[in-house]
DNA sequence: CTCTTTATGCTCTTATTGAGCATAATAGGG
DNA sequence: CCCTATTATGCTCAATAAGAGCATAAAGAG
């Protein structure tokens, strides 16, 4: 049995201005890790409370995503000794206003937004460096082409991980072991941090379908468009509006609070809250959301 | 930072004769477990390197499934030192014969089991002693009909994980922190390590609606039956024969082989081998699955 | 040849999803 | 006050997928 240095790290995201953000360190160059402790009972407890001494945020849904270990110290290489291993998690809150280290998480993923149009462009300089890569190899096409969509291949938003790897094995991330000369462009992170960062948004993408964990990023009451352009934020894609409605509402999880909002311009929108939170059981309900898997 | 001592837990997983099976040790009440090395490259990587290594199965598809901590030692308590963390593994694998260890999965958790008629009876029973330990809470009430589908609730066959804490909770396992006076059927495992078989269960039983990981579990060629029998094993119940046949062949995730199954009687089956195996691209390509996930 | 058994093919009904048109309620400008 | 721009909400229709059952095919047993 071995001696082994551990430690939490943590990836608390939250939603504002309709973008997904992530707290970060060192002028975001890193994320949160503190010591484990298991004087709490579990360690998602340790985390929880850890984390909510440490920036006064509170933590809606909390989940691990995985742990990581690493030859430290002597330069790795064949040795069998020293190690750190790294349990992340991720965790869901609610940000007031704009806060210290919050950066927006496509900073690091530019390829993860499809909201916009800049998308085709950037899409095309991957898939030419990644063909590049590929050259003749069947294998290595097929797989750019499901991972990133390309060649008619459908966009699956959840494969994040997946492509995030790829551009790693493809050598165009400052990170890849042997980067090639273009890179794909997004914030780097040191290590296998930003590795962490996209085991973080392939889960939430893949929880946010069928559990209510986007409520824990909605302020208290909202409009139905303010919780779509949420789950948008999230996904990296747009959705329809009236299909989205029908959705959210076919599954009796919001009620209407019976105000409205008023903005700027338009018929004021309806308020909602989750209906879920009241009874507790949110970590059972489902909830089915209109972001098809691939398109 | 602390010193900490830590171990891979493995949860071997195979299908033999429709039926879930684990490899077990100290007659069926452990899991292997074994140091952590991370001279190679990945946790990962280790895990299979150590597992083909001591029991001479080839493992498919691997997934770390949780990490754990405990307070070991001194009893536990309030005490803030020393510990053990535990990185669990799920593996599949193909088991061609009978072979020391392996013990069926549902003999841990019977209430998984709804493929023959003895459900009813045992879903009655659990139902009485929940609704004991519910009393007249209306939250406790509402999870444990959510959990185990009671009172017309649709049984959700992922919930695995969630049924076996509920259970916990109150009271109904050995393991539990103040078991009551009835307890539930099937076999039990010290520690938390009958938790991370529950983990494992879950697991796999989402992941094998969306990825083709049921064919790790598979012999090389198989009759479309032989398949829908292996997932009917995992999941737990049973399936529409033709329904099943239409969405698997409809996934291109198959070919025939041109040959034919001879059984003892009626017409024979065609044989089919998975496709994906020889591009290697098999993390990727979906599986759908006629798996209703609640009834 | 007939009956039993299992495999396979096909249809019909019923959700579920995708997409778009239509109407409602507000503000602002003439 | 009316008209227009703008956003919210309601509703319909077509395309797909899922659930359930009937019908036919190909084997062995008697």
């Amino acid at each position: 049995m071995n001696e082994i240095r551990s430690e939490l790290v943590a990836v608390l995201i939250a939603v504002q201005d309709e973008m997904p953000l992530v707290l970060t360190l060192d002028h975001g160059r890193n994320l949160p890790s503190g010591p484990l402790e298991t004087a709490h009972r579990s360690l998602q407890r340790g985390m929880r409370l850890w984390v909510e001494q440490q920036t006064q945020c509170h933590l809606g849904h909390i989940e691990q995503l995985y742990t990581f270990a690493e030859a430290t110290g002597e330069e790795a290489g064949g040795q069998d000794q020293p190690r750190l291993i790294r349990i992340s998690y991720m965790g869901l809150t609610r940000l007031e206003d704009a806060q210290e280290g919050w950066r927006g998480l496509y900073e690091y993923f530019p390829w993860e937004n499809r909201r916009e149009k800049g998308a085709e462009q950037l899409d095309a300089e991957i898939g030419r460096a990644l063909s590049q890569w590929a050259g003749r190899d069947a294998a290595r096409l097929w797989r750019c082409a499901e991972t990133f969509g390309l060649d008619g291949q459908p966009w699956n938003d959840e494969l994040v991980l997946h492509r995030y790897e790829l551009l790693w094995e493809a050598g165009l991330l400052p990170e890849s072991r042997h980067p090639a000369s273009w890179l794909a462009p997004g914030r780097s992170m040191p290590s296998d941090r930003r590795r962490i960062l996209a085991t973080a948004l392939a889960r939430l993408r893949a929880k946010i379908r069928y559990r209510p964990v986007v409520f824990e990023l909605m302020p208290e009451t909202f409009t139905l468009w303010q919780l779509q352009r949420t789950v948008e934020a999230i996904a990296g894609r747009p959705m329809h509006k009236q299909n989205f409605r029908r959705l959210i509402l076919a599954q009796d999880l919001v009620e209407e609070t019976g105000e409205a909002e008023m903005q700027a311009q338009g018929r004021p929108a309806r308020l909602y809250r989750f209906k879920g939170a009241v009874i507790g059981t949110r970590h059972l309900m489902g909830s089915k959301l209109p972001i098809a898997r691939s398109i």
